[in-house]
DNA sequence: CTGTTAGCGCCTTCAC
DNA sequence: GTGAAGGCGCTAACAG
């Protein structure tokens, strides 16, 4: 691996006199940059990234952490953030926090090997983001509070998607509503899910926790969950599923038994990811802005980035999403 | 920012120690890690990621560059991908090659930022690829031939699938078959096409240009190619589209003028991406094994790194999925 | 077990 | 316009 000084020798010239050629600073002869870019070429000279963002203390890139790089949810949300970074003259590196506290995304945090971070990863501590945000070092956090100076949080409605979701089958007639919920320790479940109880109390259904599921925010949690619904036999009149995914689980939980959604039992999911309108009845569902979250995010960090004052909460509204899931009862 | 100096200097041990209690290396008592634990911990020390890497010639991480983070296709290849990475201790980052030659991927590429990477990008250029392939930095592309001997070249059976695909329309009395195209300059396109044609061939059908329509791998492709096809009045027996984006932009194309599948003209796809199966009517497809092209890639990048010898060339099978979209003619 | 020291590859002030 | 030299933060011999 050839490094700048061999180029430099090779060229008959200094190290700082190769580096001002090959980073295009004007302070060289023409002749003498010809002459350093050939022998890098002969070389087939690469600078080593490391030691030059050591040496600046800046990486001009910012990673996007998220709890799993697949995933359907992700899709608009990476290109939100993509197209902002890059027309910035930013890199992005997407990167997955599988493994917590020993992932390649908690080493991004911590060693700080970018210059901002837009964090949706439940498995990533709070500890950990509040420790490694910095003012050089802004953090955006899409799933959870933290309180620092420098993390800012962005997060959609929950609460008024939960809401609009369990009023909109609670409006349709409907008075016993399943919820099938995220994960416990999820920020954006617990908002639904207190969107969702204000709405069975604002029409005055008592809230029952035997129509309280978890899911997990998996299809297979919401498969499950559906499963054990069906095994109690007294099936509420709709279910709410905190997300998407779960919802698409419970279809096919109800198609197996041939339990007919919506004739029989309505549903209604939650984020709108792009299979929820080609299913079978097309999904009734909250639709989160997800590229627009992407974008928001980034923006903030190159703000942050800038020295700029900025807000440090941001909520951004959900769509209601009417399908064909949900019947008049 | 606290650096290891300031650690040592605060703990009263020399920076070596320092390090060595850091790393956990056994050579310092446990009364002086507990130390610079204590140091580090008061002064908030954060290890410079940079530094360290540069030190050890190893970043212990490995790339994996896409020509789109989002996007159906990629989540199971990316899963192969996480799992096997992960599982080998090493950390795994996703980059997007949107900008072509100043990408963040090219940039990866190039400066050795990681110790290996696998690329499906076809917005990367071969030449960045093989100036960039060495003994210690193994690249695996599954998107072209590359002839170099650090890149080793996976692909799934495109010519196979191809050929399947049209075999089976034709085994169904079709006659008159268009494809619909991907880039002209993708080799996966160029394959299935090939496929295509030998099916023709062996069905004694001749081949005719103008069923060969460009989609460009996209929704949008399809559903313009399809417009076209359909513009021309005379519309083929089938429809085999290079992947299954592009056939779904053809399904639409189709509702829009009440052209029914497969009663009035059957399509096959190719990919087998998720949404396949839930499209109305269920799409006919060829599946590629994503997942295991994802692994057996980065299993491959370990086997170099560890030195051993290994196939330059690895060809993955792929599945016929008979679904509903030809109908027997 | 601990401290001293020499770089890793690059950038950049400072003289010339 | 060019060269010498120092140092970014860290690791790993090597001595003691």
């Amino acid at each position: 691996m050839a490094t700048i000084k061999d180029v430099a020798k090779k060229a008959g010239v200094a190290v700082s006199t190769a580096s001002y050629a090959l980073n295009g600073i004007n302070k060289v002869s023409s002749a003498t940059v010809e002459k350093v870019l050939k022998a890098a070429q002969e070389l087939n000279y690469q600078k080593n990234g490391f030691a030059s963002d050591l040496k600046r203390a800046k990486t001009n890139t910012i990673a996007l952490i998220l709890s799993d790089l697949s995933g359907p949810y992700f899709s608009e949300l990476i290109k939100g953030v993509q197209d902002v970074t890059v027309s910035n003259g930013f890199d992005l590196v997407a990167c997955s926090s599988v493994g917590g506290p020993k992932s390649t995304a908690t080493k991004f945090l911590k060693e700080k090997r970018v210059d901002g971070a837009i964090v949706l990863a439940n498995n990533i501590t709070t500890d950990v983001i509040k420790a490694s945000a910095r003012k050089d070092f802004p953090i955006v956090v899409l799933d959870r509070k933290v309180d620092s100076p420098y993390v800012i949080h962005a997060e959609v409605n929950n609460y008024k998607g939960g809401y609009d979701a369990a009023s909109y089958m609670l409006e349709k007639g409907h008075r016993s509503i399943a919820y099938v919920s995220g994960p416990l320790d999820s920020h954006d479940n617990e908002e639904r899910f207190k969107g969702y109880r204000q709405a069975l109390t604002d029409f005055d259904v008592t809230y029952q926790s035997r129509w309280k599921l978890t899911g997990n925010f998996t299809r297979e949690g919401g498969y499950r969950a559906t499963k054990t619904l069906i095994a109690q036999q007294n099936l509420p009149d709709g279910i709410f599923y905190a997300n998407d995914e779960m919802a698409l689980g419970g279809l096919q939980a109800f198609q197996e038994k041939n339990i007919r959604v919506p004739e029989d039992i309505s549903i209604i999911g939650f984020d709108d990811i792009q299979i929820s309108s080609y299913v079978q009845p097309p999904l009734t569902t909250i639709r989160q802005p997800k590229y627009e979250a992407g974008s928001l995010a980034v923006h903030l960090i190159f703000q942050m980035l800038a020295g700029e004052e900025v807000e440090k909460t941001y909520k951004l509204a959900t769509d209601f999403i009417e399908r064909q899931s949900v019947k008049n009862k």
